[in-house]
DNA sequence: CTTTTTTGTTGGAAGTCTAAACATACTATC
DNA sequence: GATAGTATGTTTAGACTTCCAACAAAAAAG
């Protein structure tokens, strides 16, 4: 039940059935892929006329192409399968992090193309800049493709650490690389005219890589929520499928939602976030035995003993590493039980570092979301890991990219 | 940028652009009315020829009448005024408390007709059912309805102290009243025979009320959230003008997200929950100086004694009732200051007796506020008060029947 | 009274979806 | 191998929309 917002709304035109039925289709042929007119007319309960009409335009377009022929082992004509014509462009996905970036390249619907690289993250903006473009430029050569990216490139997606405002394209606050209001977009649009240029946090581009990933087991739910540990705390919330973003463009940040208001110091100046207490850092200043302040420049052995150690210490037996480890799930449990309270979203997914840990994890994890969360169904709201492999990050800036050619009309 | 759940979608027919355009219509009427169908063409940016077509459509359905015509000081033919044609229908509220239950009679846009009435809330459900028979029919009496509401009764929204699932209509859990699992919109449909029965939590009304309020200063923005404080905290969260109701119907639950994990216990069982900061209850624990804890019965002093008494006793010099309203305040803004946070709302309303004791509050609120908030822009978020006399929950309640007729048809 | 301006209506053009008939291509079977 | 049967994809006509321009109606200004 959406109210119709009499100051902005869109009116419907001669075109907008068409235009909705048109993403509908893009959004089934990328889903289901390969399908044919067939199914689709089955899928969409409308006559197969419509559709040939719909995917010739699409043909024309060049968005979707024609493939093989169906092989089905029945009477009939075969029917010809129709593909998203992935080959037309292709995307460049930035992870930027403190210590390293890494990079994706991908065809126009986000499939992976060659190799993920990385290389070290330079902390002078001017710097950065200009090692992105030769990073870039030698990425592209090496997957054959045209060097210079403002020919077929349909954008370059960056997700950043810290706080963006993706609409002027301002790193806000990025205490890793120690940037402040810098004009990032400004300047990447320089070294690379003409491409689009699009910026992103963490937890909101994790939130868009589970809502656009083809993948047909996720795209059943609307209301979701991404929560990233990694070095801070990023969550995304979607809500009928929209990553939502707030008035400010700064929508998510869950982590600075204290568990305990007189807790530890956390890096954005308060006291007691959910990010002081489940961070990397947290987890092993845990393990150091350390009062955990955020707010100090992180000491010399968390930079050479990393989470991932703690983890195999925690498996190797050393009980210091298990119980920093258990500690971290709890607090994990305690925070997610408030976003379940809060939201009520129909699954959690978490990522980052500490996923690795997982089986040893888990059943602290669930425990502490079953303690607090308000009702036995809440309780049971499934949460599911997505590794590392699966680079969320990167894949969210990819989709940061290729998204916008299968949104839904904005429309009423 | 929303992504079309490719398992459950709407498909575009002929019918969608007409279906679109008329509720905007609809919307535009209730919101500017009186308006004429010139004007109509100029908010919609379209001819009037196609005006013309959906009003005279909406006019044979009668959901619009024409009015009088319109006297401007400038040449040429008078418009002829659309009205919402309020008098088709009627709609009734209930606002269910632990004390009494609150009613109010509206038309078919949500206007008030006659007098908010009230009467002891019956603590049986069975009593409870037939009570509200009884003074339904005779609150429709004195305003000269016709007394058997399934006749022209749009239908009976009721806001309800608790848990409730609005789908199937269960009571959850609503401690205040002893009702755990209680169907109750099965027993008020073999009560009002035909006529639709709608059931929210007061958070969740809060916030319909105010999406759905013709005022015209707050339907500009799309994202809010409402922050009721009364026996417990209930939220409501608007998202693209939609309330989010989650999975199980019981998101907003912000209340129960903790300030500290270790804080005096909750109703709900758990420890350090915002509503165990800042419900009335808390603040009165406070001023008699006792332990906070909402598990209890209600102390003796808390029945005679209520928050008005305790803000009058402030008003009048009070400084341990100051100090109590203080503490308060202080936590109110922590916590709308997570919410804030978390998702970044162009406003915030708040509700509930604490409103009046704003002038005596509002410094610290808003300095809690801008104490936790992540940025400065965050820190500066519209706060504003919903007064006792707007009656939220009860137009809220009425929300719920007369705002479907308005809503957006969804599509994509 | 005539001109000007604004409102509301009408008829047809252009662009949708929809339903039915049709052509195409393939399998199964005699 | 011919034929019947079946599924796919296309064409054509119809119904329903918005869109555009012209037109009638009504009121103020000159």
């Amino acid at each position: 039940m959406r109210n119709i917002n009499p100051k902005n709304f869109t009116k419907a035109t001669r075109g907008t059935s068409r235009e909705i039925n048109r993403q509908i289709i893009l959004t089934l042929i990328r889903t289901h892929q390969p399908v044919s007119r067939a199914d689709l007319s089955r899928l969409m309960e409308t006559n197969r006329a419509n559709i040939t009409l719909l995917v010739n335009e699409l043909l024309a377009e060049k968005l979707v192409r024609e493939g093989a022929q169906g092989n089905l082992r029945v009477r009939g004509r075969k029917p010809t399968f129709l593909y998203i014509n992935s080959e037309k462009g292709f995307a460049i996905g930035l992870d930027v992090r403190a210590s390293r970036t890494f990079m994706m390249v991908t065809d126009s619907i986000g499939k992976q193309i060659g190799h993920i690289v990385s290389f070290p993250t330079r902390f002078d903006p001017r710097e950065f800049v200009s090692s992105l473009g030769v990073q870039i430029r030698k990425a592209l050569q090496e997957v054959g493709l045209p060097s210079s990216p403002a020919s077929s490139c349909d954008g370059i997606g960056i997700v950043f650490p810290g706080m963006v405002d993706r609409e002027s394209g301002i790193v806000i606050n990025a205490p890793k690389l120690g940037w402040k209001q810098v004009h990032l977009i400004e300047m990447l649009e320089k070294e690379f005219e003409g491409t689009p240029i699009h910026l992103e946090n963490s937890g909101r581009a994790c939130a868009l890589s589970q809502i656009w990933s083809s993948r047909r087991d996720s795209s059943g739910q609307n209301d979701s929520v991404f929560v990233s540990v990694s070095d801070g705390v990023g969550v995304g919330v979607v809500v009928n499928g929209e990553l939502i973003r707030g008035k400010h463009n700064t929508a998510g940040e869950f982590g600075h939602v204290p568990l305990s208001i007189d807790g530890p110091e956390c890096s954005c100046g308060a006291h007691g976030c959910w990010e002081a207490y489940i961070s990397n850092l947290a987890t092993l200043s845990r393990y150091f035995g350390r009062n955990i302040s955020l707010r100090e420049p992180a000491p010399i052995e968390t930079l050479e003993f990393t989470i991932e150690d703690l983890i195999n210490k925690a498996r190797g037996g050393d009980s210091k590493a298990l119980t920093a480890l258990n500690s971290t799930a709890r607090y994990l449990g305690l925070g997610l039980a408030s976003i379940i309270n809060a939201l009520d979203p129909s699954f959690v997914d978490i990522g980052g570092e500490i996923t690795e840990a997982w089986d040893l994890i888990e059943p602290q994890v669930r425990e502490a979301v079953k303690e607090r969360t308000l009702t036995k169904e809440l309780g049971k709201t499934t949460i599911r890991i997505v590794p590392a492999v699966e680079h969320p990050r990167l894949r969210g800036a990819v989709a940061l990219v290729t998204a916008p050619a299968f949104a839904a009309p904005t429309v009423a």
